[in-house]
DNA sequence: TGCCAAATGTGAGCATTGCTTACATTCTTT
DNA sequence: AAAGAATGTAAGCAATGCTCACATTTGGCA
């Protein structure tokens, strides 16, 4: 597509890529994003960086730290899509209501990097950045002494459990076809709860 | 050559294997269970029912389908597993504990299989032997109109989100260590959900 | 019974992929 | 300007999914 030609931003093309790192990720999200994780490849990163294949490595110990990076973009992503959601609340059930709404939203939005995100053996959840990414989202469910707090814990389940059962479509046939109506019901699920944390939200 | 050697595991090996199938969806059973989905291969399965590579694809299309039967196999032993909690409760509120218990039980000793079952793009979820295994599990939560419950998917979703959040480490450091406790945190996180259903399972 | 077709297994081989290694080029630092 | 660190390239290895041509059995049927 792009013959050694006069072209203003990639002609000039230098030994020296400049920030491959973030390109190699930004390629990898839109991959991730499109097709899903398992079309995730070191190599199909590299291409669309315009890169060699071997590059990857100078950036990367090896996939799944391309993949945590992947993830760790998508957390980021999250976290404010989830804060904006509740920048619009006021009353502790709304904000409550907030989060699950948006966590919901960002998980039927993008399902194929949620999943990944998610998935244990694909990514390394002990590194730093990654952790420092999804802290925000973390950190809203502690309690003070910092385990997770009873209403975190439910509110989270419920959120993870709708997003996932949702997007792996297990439930399938069971849920309207028609996205507003599929959503519709998810929310609804979601308040359901309020009776069950009345008295953690009522403070 | 005619072989009748000293060989007690392998020595009459047959040109045919005999229930090649059965044989591969076992070895693929075991591997996914001890080391996880994504160390399934098609050739170590093979060579696990002591038979070609290539022979695998005499019986199943292609490696999905390989999983396919492998999930429609967990969820035989899920199902299995849950009945025999349910099956010892008395009144509905009872039941719902167990069905929660008995999912949550599965995911926590099996974690590794659980997350085959539930991984959207490695199975086939058309595929009518896994339809047939998963149906026990999804009927449980049909209202009468064949779409899903309120009350079935609060229930589903708290469990399924428990039991995903825990295996994939998610809570990981704000969960206690010691697995006894841990799942007392779990099981009275779906206690807690009770309140939320009262009007449902009072009847 | 004898024979042919279908079923099932073999072994070689191709394309893709993760990753390594030896080498080339550029950037930085002094 | 020179040295050394950083970053890129090309070639290649091993593992894997899958196919193909061929071998071996099995089972139905003339």
């Amino acid at each position: 597509m792009e013959p050694s030609d006069p072209d203003p931003e990639a002609a000039k093309r230098p030994y020296h890529h400049g920030r491959l790192r973030d390109d190699l990720v930004a390629a990898g999200l839109e991959i991730v994003r499109q097709t899903g994780p398992d079309a995730l490849s070191t190599r199909a990163c590299a291409k669309a960086a315009g890169v060699s294949s071997g590059a990857v490595f100078r950036h990367f110990r090896d996939k799944r730290a391309l993949a945590t990076a992947i993830a760790t973009e998508g957390f980021a992503l999250m976290s404010r899509r989830v804060a904006a959601e509740v920048a619009r609340a006021t009353t502790p059930m709304d904000r409550f209501r907030a989060v699950g709404v948006g966590y919901l939203d960002f998980a039927l939005d993008e399902p194929h990097l949620f999943r990944l995100m998610f998935r244990a053996d694909t990514i390394d959840r002990t590194d730093a950045d990654f952790l420092a990414a999804s802290a925000p989202m973390a950190e809203a469910v502690d309690a003070e002494d910092g385990r997770i707090s009873e209403y975190g814990l439910l509110g989270w389940a419920i959120s993870h459990g709708l997003a996932t059962l949702t997007i792996d479509s297990v439930l399938e046939s069971r849920l309207p076809e028609d996205d507003a109506a599929r959503r519709a019901i998810l929310y609804r699920a979601l308040e359901r709860l309020a009776p069950a944390l009345s008295d953690q939200l009522d403070d």
